[in-house]
DNA sequence: TTGTAAGCGTTATCAG
DNA sequence: CTGATAACGCTTACAA
C-alpha cells in the first residue's frame, strides 16, 4: 500500500506538504500542489483511515442505529440505509450498522438513529457525541418529512375527486409521526368543512382488512391511510366487498416504498423522499461534528399517483 | 477516552502487559492478568480500533457490497445485513455498506458480496483480499442455500397433497440459483414419474398474474414458484379466476422474508435461514483472513407452512 | 514472565 | 509557503 511518505518522497516534498495538499490545498503554492496531485494519482495513493483517525482523534465512522424490531423492519429502511451509506462515503465516513439500545460510544464519531421511540430520547439527549434522528423530537437534531403536509395533500386529493365519506386509518401508537399524519387529515377536513372519521389500528394489512369487513364501505368512500400497509388492508377490504377501486372507493397510502408497488393495484401514496432525507441527515451530523449549531430539517413529501385514485 | 497507557499506569504494569492481557492472556501470569482485567473494567477501557489497525496493518472493517439494483432491493437483504452486522460486530469488525462495482480496496480487510452476477466473477476471483459471496460460484468461497433441495421439498409437499397438475414458475434469468430451483422441481417430478410444466418469467407479481390470466388453472393445480413474488402473482391469478386457495389451487413460494406475510393469504414458502447464512459468511471470511483454506457452505432451507397449501 | 523501543500513517504545532 | 518534530493508541521484535 502506498503511503503519504511514498508520495512525499516521489514528489520531493515533505509529508506535511502532501498532507496539506489533501486537507488544506489553499495553503500550498499552486505549482507544488499540482505536482503533488499528479504524483498522488500516479501512485494511486489513498489516505489510510486508521492513521488519520489516530492523528485526528476521530474515527471517521458513524453508527446507524435501527431501533425498530428486526422482525418488523420495513423495506424502506434498506433504501434509507443505502442512501445514508452513499452520503457518508462521499464525505469519507464509514457507516457502521447497529440495532441495539446500547448506544456504545466506542470507535464512533456520531449516531444516525431511526425508529427511536419517545422513551429513548432522554438517553439520546445526553449522549456526548452528535446525534441526528430520523423523526421528530424537540431538543434533538432531526430530519423528518412534514407528515402533516403529506396527509393534507392526500386528503385534499380525495376531496377534489368527490369522494363523499372520507375516513382516516391511523396508527394505534402515540408517536409524533402518527399524530402529525392524523393532523394533516383533520386540517384538510376542517378547511373543507367536513366531518372527520378516524380509526386507529395496528400497522398490519391483515388486521385492517378484518376490521373493515364489518364496515359497510358503500360506494364513494375515500380512505386516507397513515401507511401503505394500512392502505393495502383497505384496498383488500374494498375488493372483498365487491367495490371497484378507484371508481367506488379511493385510497391513498403513505410511505411509498416497495409495498405500494406490491399491492394488487399500485397504491396512490405519499412518498418519503429517502435520498433527500439521507442527505440532510448526513449534512446535519457532519455540521454538528465540526462544532456548528444546526436546525432540524423538514422535507415536504410528494404524492405518487397509483391506481387507487381517479 | 481511556487508553491502554491509562490502564497500564493504573495497574502498575507496562502497556505491553495490558496489550498481552487482551490479545494473548496465556502469556501473562494469572495474578497480574486478573489485576489488569480488573482495572480494565474499572476504567471502562475499550480498544481504540484505529490504533490497533495501524499497528496490525488491518482495518477491522469489512465491506458488504449489495450488487442488485437499488430499486430492486428485496426486503430480505435488509435482514441479511442486520445479521451480518451482528456477526461481524461480535468479532470486533465493522461493516461498511456499499453498492457499487468498484471493489475499492481502500481501508477494508475483506468483502462480503451479495447479488453478484456471472459477469462479476472474473473480477472477484482476482481480488487481493478475501471475498465471500452469498450465492453459488465455483472458485469463490461462497455460502448459499441448497436451492435444489428447497424446491424439491416444495414440490414433494404439493405432490403429497394430491394436486394433479404441477407447474413450476421459474425466473427468466440464467443464474445458478434460478437453475437450481428449477432442478429441484424437475427432480421431484422425475422421482414421482410426473410430467414437468415450466414457465420462466420476470420476478414480478403483476406480470405473473397477467400471464396466468390466459391460463385455465382449473381445480387441483399445484404451483411451485421460484420466488415469493412469483407465488404472489400465482395467488392473485387463482383468486381472480374464482378458485379457492388452497382447496382448488396449492401454491408454494420461495424466500420466506416479508412478502409471504404481506400476501392476501400468507404464502407457504421455502425459507432462507438468513441468520445462519450470515454467520457462515462471516466465519468463512474471518477464516480466510487468518490464512486458512476454507470450503463453501450450503444450508438446507426449511418449509414454512402458510395458508396456500392444505 | 515482563518491559523497552520502534514503528504503523497521519496531522497539529511551531519554527524557519 | 514549507518542513521538522512530536504525538495519536496499539503491537511486534527484541532484551532483560
Amino acid at each position: 500500500m502506498v503511503s503519504i511518505s511514498d508520495v512525499a518522497h516521489e514528489a520531493h516534498v515533505s509529508k506535511m506538504t502532501v498532507s496539506r495538499v489533501i486537507n488544506h490545498p489553499e495553503q500550498v503554492s499552486p505549482e507544488i500542489r499540482k505536482d503533488v496531485q499528479r504524483v498522488i494519482s500516479q501512485l494511486g495513493y489513498v489516505q489510510n483511515r486508521a492513521g488519520r483517525a489516530l492523528a485526528n482523534n476521530r474515527h471517521y465512522n458513524i453508527a446507524f442505529i435501527l431501533l425498530d424490531n428486526v422482525n418488523e423492519i420495513e423495506p424502506y429502511y434498506a433504501h434509507l440505509l443505502m442512501h445514508l451509506t452513499d452520503a457518508l462515503r462521499e464525505e469519507g465516513y464509514t457507516l457502521e450498522m447497529r440495532h441495539d439500545r446500547n448506544f456504545d460510544l466506542t470507535n464512533v464519531d456520531g449516531f444516525l438513529i431511526c425508529g427511536a421511540r419517545h422513551s429513548d430520547f432522554t438517553v439520546l439527549n445526553n449522549l456526548p457525541i452528535p446525534v441526528v434522528i430520523y423523526g421528530t423530537e424537540s431538543g434533538i437534531t432531526s430530519v423528518d418529512i412534514d407528515n402533516q403536509a403529506g396527509t393534507l395533500l392526500a386528503t385534499k386529493l380525495l376531496i377534489s375527486q368527490h369522494y363523499q365519506r372520507l375516513l382516516f386509518l391511523g396508527m394505534d401508537i402515540d408517536e409524533p409521526f402518527a399524530t402529525n399524519r392524523e393532523m394533516g387529515y383533520r386540517q384538510a377536513m376542517r378547511e373543507a368543512d367536513r366531518e372527520v372519521e378516524i380509526y386507529r389500528l395496528p400497522n398490519n394489512e391483515h388486521i385492517v382488512q378484518r376490521f373493515l369487513q364489518n364496515d359497510d364501505l358503500s360506494a364513494n368512500t375515500g380512505i386516507i391511510a397513515a401507511t401503505d400497509r394500512l392502505g393495502l388492508g383497505a384496498l383488500r377490504a374494498s375488493r372483498q366487498q365487491g367495490l371497484q377501486v378507484p371508481d367506488d372507493i379511493g385510497i391513498v397510502g403513505f410511505d411509498g416504498i416497495y409495498i405500494h408497488q406490491l399491492a394488487e393495484q399500485p397504491l396512490t401514496t405519499v412518498q418519503q423522499p429517502l435520498k433527500e432525507i439521507a442527505g440532510h441527515m448526513v449534512q446535519l451530523l457532519l455540521a454538528e461534528l465540526s462544532g456548528k449549531t444546526v436546525e432540524s430539517v423538514y422535507v415536504v413529501p410528494k404524492l405518487i399517483h397509483g391506481e387507487t385514485t381517479k
